[in-house]
DNA sequence: CACAAAAATGACCGATTGGTCATTTTTAAA
DNA sequence: TTTAAAAATGACCAATCGGTCATTTTTGTG
């Protein structure tokens, strides 16, 4: 990586949490000189213009989240252990696997109708999301785990919506309880359609 | 009504959508004087400065939204049709109710570590969504139209972060399908509990 | 070491921000 | 109709915005 790659690569870490804390909009670019410790200049060397950058961040908190999830994920072997993974991985809004909180949440609520790039990045993470749950659920199906006749996607879908309504429950509110609830109901109804 | 009380009653209509729609650090004091074609010594007449205008645009618009839920249920009598109507009226987030979107997803993300003030009107306003459906689901519990075993609280936080996690989904994806596809998971799940 | 390319700097730019205020116009009650 | 208060105006303010660029410093290669 030369020293360009590496400085670049350095303003998007720094931005990205500001970017998901304060909103697109809201972030300044002075507020990342701030804190990379950087003239305006150099950011212009690395960056177009802030819409790139925020472009950038807005990838780099995806990008933290799915690698996490996906640590998250590894361990777990049945379709049930990797759903009730997921879950729990989403399931503390309070102190979030990405500072800010969801960046889908955060940059899908700006964006949709202000940002179209930034829309059309979100929107491509939650079908991946998705698409993820299904193959597990459907995985699950197949390995005789789960009841055949449960709908994977459109389970996948409720779920889905749920730990982002929930997400935003409980951030409005300030603790977990609605989020701990939503995984109670969850759970259960997953533990239903065990085989 | 007096003539400064007309004048800050309209600046507020106007400035509300646009406030939802694109979020209250993105929307300049231009804007709503373009919006109402008054000066800006006029704005700062009635509104001590933006963030005092914010709110009332947050409160407008959340009002907006209970008004129209209000009306949405009224025809309804059972519990059942009651919480069908409540689902159906959130179930086209494309072409919502209140211009912008959901308020309370749109401002919620924005506040959450921005704005205590507004985070805590969108905290009350769901904490009242949340109340609302308990109530009609224990009346239902009561009229022995649901089995009494359903948690009514519990199902009424899953429900409402449902909701709000399928808006967020549907305006990002621009179609309703996965609004749709939780407008029928629900249905399912509130049927089952018929007796 | 030489030296050209890349990176970093910070002064500077015009535009826009939220906000003020002296002045003018409108309102509404006596 | 008079008149004082309320409302509306728009020029003006300092601060900040995103962005540019001539200049200096650093980097890495021959």
């Amino acid at each position: 990586m030369t020293k360009g790659e590496e400085t670049r690569q350095f303003i998007i870490e720094k931005a990205a949490p500001i970017f998901n804390t304060k909103g697109i909009a809201a972030t300044s670019m002075s507020d990342i000189m701030e804190a990379t410790k950087l003239s305006k200049g150099s950011m212009y060397v690395h960056f177009e213009n802030k819409d790139v950058l925020a472009c950038a961040a807005v990838d780099h908190n995806m990008k933290i989240l799915s690698t996490k999830l996906e640590t998250a994920l590894r361990e777990s072997k049945s379709a049930k252990e990797q759903l009730f993974a997921y879950i729990e991985f989403f399931s503390n809004p309070i102190n979030p696997p990405v500072i800010g909180g969801c960046p889908l949440l955060n940059f899908g609520t700006e964006a949709d109708d202000t940002n179209p790039i930034v829309k059309e990045k979100v929107n491509t993470a939650i079908k991946r999301g998705q698409s993820l749950l299904t193959s597990i659920i459907e995985k699950g199906i197949a390995n005789k785990e789960f009841n055949p006749d449960w709908n994977a996607s459109e389970f996948a879908t409720a779920l889905f919506a749920m730990l982002e309504g929930g997400h935003l429950m409980s951030r409005v509110s300030g603790n977990n309880d609605n989020m701990k609830t939503i995984e109670k109901s969850l759970k259960k109804i997953i533990s239903e359609k065990l085989i």
